[in-house]
DNA sequence: GTCTTTGCAAAGAGTTTGCACCTTC
DNA sequence: GAAGGTGCAAACTCTTTGCAAAGAC
């Protein structure tokens, strides 16, 4: 067991909601896609195990966990929707948008600025998924050489 | 002249694209939203002065200032874009969760912050618009109270 | 006059909803 | 057996595209 299924379990029979066979196969699908997945991995997914599932049941399931608190809805940068398990541990991204690799920040490292923010602006950050955008350093040098050689 | 009309137009002759009434209201419509405009309040504002105007001009438009640079596109939670002039100075957003409102927030209160993910990750941000969420002091004082006396 | 841009309409993604049937408790 | 969940199909929102007419230079 990968994730909180217990947590899951528990979840649901305290709100009195079934458990049953899709939303558990939903939940290990977003579990599977480490970081950000996207709704039409998730469906293709579900779909290997069990083909007859259905588009509405995965977005019906997917917005129920997200409720639940068991996972976390983003809009992603082209569109559509990403989603993600939200573990024990809060945390962020890093985005290289060169190599479109994804990188994960504990909360930790986020803590300052946002005591910061909180501080300077009375604002109290509840972000639980930032998704900052940059150039990752491997990138960053291939460019540094290339630029420098030229 | 509320914005780079000038750069606009200088930008447009570079290119050979054509100054037209449509795009000039466009560009109006996204500087007369404060922050962040969604897709509808700029469609709604440019047909108030030209109902005649199109959504696939408004999209088409769009999408050219976005590429001249005039103008950034935000995935906005709810799924739909939103748009924003691109002034002089970088900078960020604070979006209140209850009120919905945006507070602005310049590049260099987030340097410092910047800094340390490049010094701790070798990351560099290039974000122009972050978009953080979290509770305004208002309303964090409000609920305060509520819970307080309740 | 030429080439770009526009409005219209229709198509295309992504997402939601209504309903009869099925499943969980 | 009752309440809730599923699959199907259709609707709905947001965005893009093709094309003939209109407009900028």
């Amino acid at each position: 067991m990968t994730h909180d299924e217990i947590t899951f379990m528990r979840l649901m029979q305290a709100k009195g909601l079934r458990i049953t066979e899709q939303r558990l196969l939903i939940l290990d699908a977003v579990c599977a896609g480490k970081g950000h997945t996207t709704f039409g991995e998730i469906l293709l997914r579900v779909k290997e195990t069990e083909p007859s599932i259905d588009q509405s049941t995965v977005y019906r399931t997917l917005d129920l966990l997200c409720k639940l608190g068991l996972v976390a809805a983003n809009a992603s940068v082209s569109g559509g929707m990403v989603y993600e398990i939200v573990g024990q541990t809060p945390h962020h991204h890093l985005l290289c948008s060169l190599c479109r690799r994804e990188y994960a920040v504990p909360q930790a490292a986020l803590q300052a600025f946002f005591e910061q923010i909180q501080a300077e602006y009375g604002f109290t950050v509840t972000h639980k998924h930032l998704m900052l955008e940059g150039v990752c350093e491997t990138c960053r040098q291939r460019d540094d050489e290339a630029g420098q050689t030229g």
